[in-house]
DNA sequence: ACCTGAACACCGTTCAAGT
DNA sequence: ACCTGAACACCGTTCAAGT
């Protein structure tokens, strides 16, 4: 209904703000915070919420996307300091941690979003993330051809099913070693795959 | 309240089978499927309802034992009539055509299930499953030593995430490809751990 | 001991009325 | 163009009354 490049009147602009910042504080402690809660802890009516942000999925992937961005960028520093298998371990690292103390929100994601959401954000920043590392280590010879973005994605499914609370830490080391050496080109079983 | 080894009288104990096998086949075509509409078509009241679940995460725990157990009885006759690392994969591969088949449970688990309930529910049969399978394959040196079932359920975890709609039987396989040659012995980048 | 269904609280969503 | 808050539908949960 409305034109998404049409600037936001200011104070619909500072509601909007206001609802993604209370957002990320609440769905951060529970991810089955109420937007009515959230509604009125921004300060809005719950017209004025609806008007952002038609339903709760429209307002988590929000909130996740704005997250995600942070992470994603990491990635390319990584790269510039690092060899590229060693850039690829500490990002999934950071991804880790990331996930852990953003636990709240990962439910929030999980309980609200449906499949095709979930596809379309990753498919945003955090996909160039993985495919800049993928690239850079494909090319390093440090793992195997052919593996896609996808693969990563899935591969690492496991961090958001990881307890936050407990030993996190050494869970996720334990499930990264595993997923990287599945990564690394010649895996025994599988013949490195000599191309041209 | 009630002593859990008592038998329950028999209506209690039909109404109690008739909840979930409606709950079986309504939470399989949508995972967010209403109690109160579940209660309606197993032809209960609500108080009835609650008395044998106390709430939605008491229900979808114990259809997904029910469901879970089939999987994991698997497991064994695997190991019977191929070698260990055969069966292992064998057996991942059902898991994943199970979770693509019971994707609305999948969702329900997800929505409605703690970390910690998950967790304990995998401690049943699913456990005994892949520690079996784990066994016998460190056994026959198909795969690395030091390998707990968490580290397996964990690197699988990206099959929950796979669309059942589109080609997942293609993404679950490379899945699959890629954490099973992570589990192999000796894989590059971890020199075989050779313990005693 | 178990069942029923009305009743309650709460949440997501809509909409007429405002500025 | 945007905001407000009352109103509605629905769901989870409880409980007094039944057998």
């Amino acid at each position: 209904v409305r034109d998404r490049n049409e600037p936001l009147r200011s104070d619909a602009q500072r509601n909007r703000e206001r609802i993604i910042e209370v957002a990320l504080e609440a769905l951060t402690r529970s991810g089955d915070a109420s937007l009515t809660s959230i509604a009125k802890q921004a300060g809005v009516g719950q017209g004025t919420f609806y008007r952002h942000f038609p339903n709760r999925e429209a307002l988590v992937l929000e909130v996740y996307r704005h997250e995600v961005e942070q992470v994603a960028e990491a990635a390319c520093r990584l790269l510039e300091t690092r060899p590229p298998d060693q850039a690829l371990r500490e990002w999934l690292d950071r991804l880790a941690q990331y996930a852990m103390t953003k636990a709240g929100l990962a439910d929030a994601m999980r309980r609200a979003c449906s499949h095709d959401s979930l596809m379309s954000v990753s498919r945003g920043p955090l996909t160039t993330a993985v495919s800049t590392l993928l690239a850079a280590n494909e090319q390093a010879g440090t793992i195997r051809h052919g593996l896609d973005v996808e693969d990563v994605l899935l591969a690492i499914g496991g961090l958001w099913q990881i307890d936050p609370k407990g030993d996190w830490r050494q869970r996720a080391g334990r499930l990264l070693d595993v997923v990287m050496d599945g990564f690394r080109t010649g895996a025994p079983g599988r013949p490195a795959d000599v191309v041209d």
